[in-house]
RNA sequence: GCGCCCAUAGCUCAGCUGGAUAGAGCGUUGGUCUACGAAACCAAAGGUCGCAUGUUCGAAUCAUGCUGGGCGCGCCA
């Protein structure tokens, strides 16, 4: 709709002699609905240029542009020189039949142009069970790799696995501790200071029993089992949560592919020893200081491998990359950033997503430690609490440079307090409509052949028509500023439109879709359709499910 | 001390590349069911956009400084 208003102004800006190329031209929606549908302040933008007042050019604009008057209903000069413009209800009942391509889908816009992206999320390490920071992390990522899809890039989830190094060790010795308290050989008392501790370990322990006994003496290898057998569990999570990556690249494989020498080769001459260790001169390319790549006892830090995967990564050749990380990891930019730069790469195809803290609360009340696991609460005990669906939109629904508060109360609710429910319920209610409308058999009739929308003239209806059309200019910038977050907000507003639209069938039955004339029956039902569908793609990005039926509470007195 | 992020209504937050009277939800107060699901809807009250300076036709939005909060600053991972 938008580019349609600007090709006019263009067209009508020929006329008058004036050159400004179409891109430029601005056209948007006003806040006030006083101000019209759409607005324009291209006078303000020429005024200069023309060295003529705003408001002159405008109304030179406008005695040209009102002859398209079968597509605006008035144009208005306002203000300091904006144009307003107001659409006339045929030009929104032409653009609504427009929104379907030929498999009867919502059209999206095509940004990416199958270019390719490489987004890497989450990364927990498989030491233990995931807590809700992971779980935004997780969410956030596929949210926007499922965005980015649709709107035309061709998306590769990949989790790094820390498999390899001090950690693995740790979750070893860790094991085997669990394992010799298991079988008698250690009390309490001999308890090691580094070793990670919890529940979940002991039960896997005891699960593995006689694995462990066949290795015991040998962490590394009690640490891989355990890692493997962490890193399955963490699937399983993401299971429930319907989230699947498409790689798991694991750090181990860096070395046995030399991807690791390989790596300090093309930084050699970007390295120097000093202490008996080897450091990379990443002030060189942007970094605060230096960073070490081999420690003095001739051990690699962490970053090494890191720096291996990125020019991997690099060596694949994706168009671009995204890095989902949280906000601990922010230090970690830069001098990742210096790496690819030292590497040969162009900086500027790596991009980071840094998530903010998580608090989980219940009500009012902070959630912190649980006593029980002594852990962070974890985010499958979120999921059993609140629900799938809950949990990644909770996890959606600010934009992941704040931080969030996941309220545990609020996402159980079943009413408009919460919002998945809401959604989810107005999406229901609208399935309800269309099964009494194929009870009393009209469903069959409703054809597009000749569809008559006219009969959408209310100004509720024309409402939900114009909001409905914002759909691809939401999804297109949710997907550019990498900010998903806005579909949750969008889809919102439509329902809140059609609650309102369908409580007012209440008390005026032209509201009612199920009456009135079969031409009106089949327009609002067209008009329904398309409101569901715009849910429909929402919940799909969002990844939350779309009821046709949710069950009634028990009656309350 | 340095770096990244945040500060908007009582609470939780939106606010698109700077635009015309700053928006939702919750909470508060009042109202709406013989009718497509009241699990819903409507209305009202409520704001020096943390503070200051600057940039310009125009700033919640951009720049600089300050204040307050979160995270990070290892030859840890």
């Amino acid at each position: 709709m938008k580019t349609q208003i600007a090709e006019r102004i263009a067209q009508a800006l020929k006329k008058l002699e004036i050159h400004f190329p179409l891109e430029k031209i601005e056209v948007e929606f006003p806040k006030v609905k006083e101000h019209g549908d759409y607005s324009t302040n291209i006078a303000m933008v020429l005024a200069k240029e023309l060295k003529n007042t705003p408001r002159k050019i405008a109304e030179e604009l406008v005695a040209v542009l009102s002859e398209y008057k079968d597509f605006f209903q008035k144009i208005e000069i306002a203000g300091p020189g904006f144009i307003n413009f107001f659409l006339e209800p045929s030009a929104y009942h032409e653009a609504l039949k427009n929104v379907w391509d030929k498999n009867n889908e919502l059209v999206l816009p095509n940004i990416g142009n199958n270019k390719k992206v490489l987004i890497e999320f989450l990364s927990a390490n498989p030491t233990g069970p995931m807590h809700v920071g992971h779980g935004r992390n997780a969410v956030v990522g596929d949210v926007l790799a499922r965005l980015l899809e649709k709107v035309g890039y061709q998306v590769t989830r990949e989790f790094y696995i820390n498999d390899h190094g001090v950690q693995i060790r740790t979750l070893g010795r860790s094991g085997q501790y669990y394992y010799k308290r298991l079988v008698g050989d250690i009390n309490d008392e001999q308890l090691a200071d580094d070793v990670y501790r919890g529940e979940y370990l002991e039960i896997l322990v005891k699960k593995l029993k006689e694995e462990i006994k066949e290795l015991v003496g040998d962490t590394l290898l009690i640490g891989k089992l355990l890692g493997e057998h962490l890193l399955e569990k963490i699937k399983v999570e993401l299971e429930r949560l319907d989230i699947r990556f498409d790689r798991y690249f694991s750090e181990s494989s860096l070395y046995s592919k030399g991807k690791i020498d390989e790596m300090f080769e093309a930084l050699k001459d970007k390295t120097y020893e000093r202490d008996g260790a080897l450091w990379f001169h990443s002030t060189l390319f942007g970094d605060d200081k230096d960073r070490v790549l081999r420690k003095n006892d001739g051990s690699l830090t962490y970053f090494s491998p890191d720096i291996a995967y990125h020019l991997d990564k690099f060596e694949r050749n994706y168009d671009f990359y995204i890095n989902v990380f949280g906000a601990d990891h922010g230090g970690y930019i830069q001098r990742l950033q210096a790496a690819v730069e030292a590497l040969g790469y162009e900086t500027n195809r790596l991009e980071f997503i840094l998530m903010q803290m998580v608090n989980l609360k219940r009500g009012d009340e902070k959630v912190g430690m649980s006593k029980r696991s002594g852990a962070y609460v974890t985010l499958g005990e979120v999921i059993d609490e609140v629900g799938p669906d809950a949990t990644r939109f909770f996890f959606m629904m600010r934009s992941h440079q704040t931080t969030l508060d996941f309220d545990l109360e609020l996402a159980k609710k079943h009413s408009s307090e919460n919002p998945v429910f809401y959604l989810q319920y107005a999406h229901a209610r609208i399935c309800s409509i269309f099964n009494k409308l194929s009870e009393k058999g009209e469903n069959d009739s409703l054809s597009e052949a000749n569809l008559d929308l006219t009969s959408l003239d209310l100004p509720e209806e024309l409402e939900m028509i114009k909001l409905l059309l914002k759909y691809p200019e939401v999804m297109m910038q949710a997907a550019v500023k990498r900010e998903p977050h806005r579909i949750g907000f969008y889809l919102l507003e439509i329902a809140k439109l059609f609650q309102n639209y369908y409580t007012k069938g209440k008390l005026n039955p032209r509201y009612r879709v199920l009456e009135g004339e079969k031409e009106q029956i089949q327009a609002k039902f067209y008009l329904l359709t398309a409101i569901r569908a715009v849910l429909r793609l929402g919940f799909k990005i969002l990844g939350v499910s779309a009821p046709e039926y949710m069950e009634a509470p028990e009656a309350e007195e």
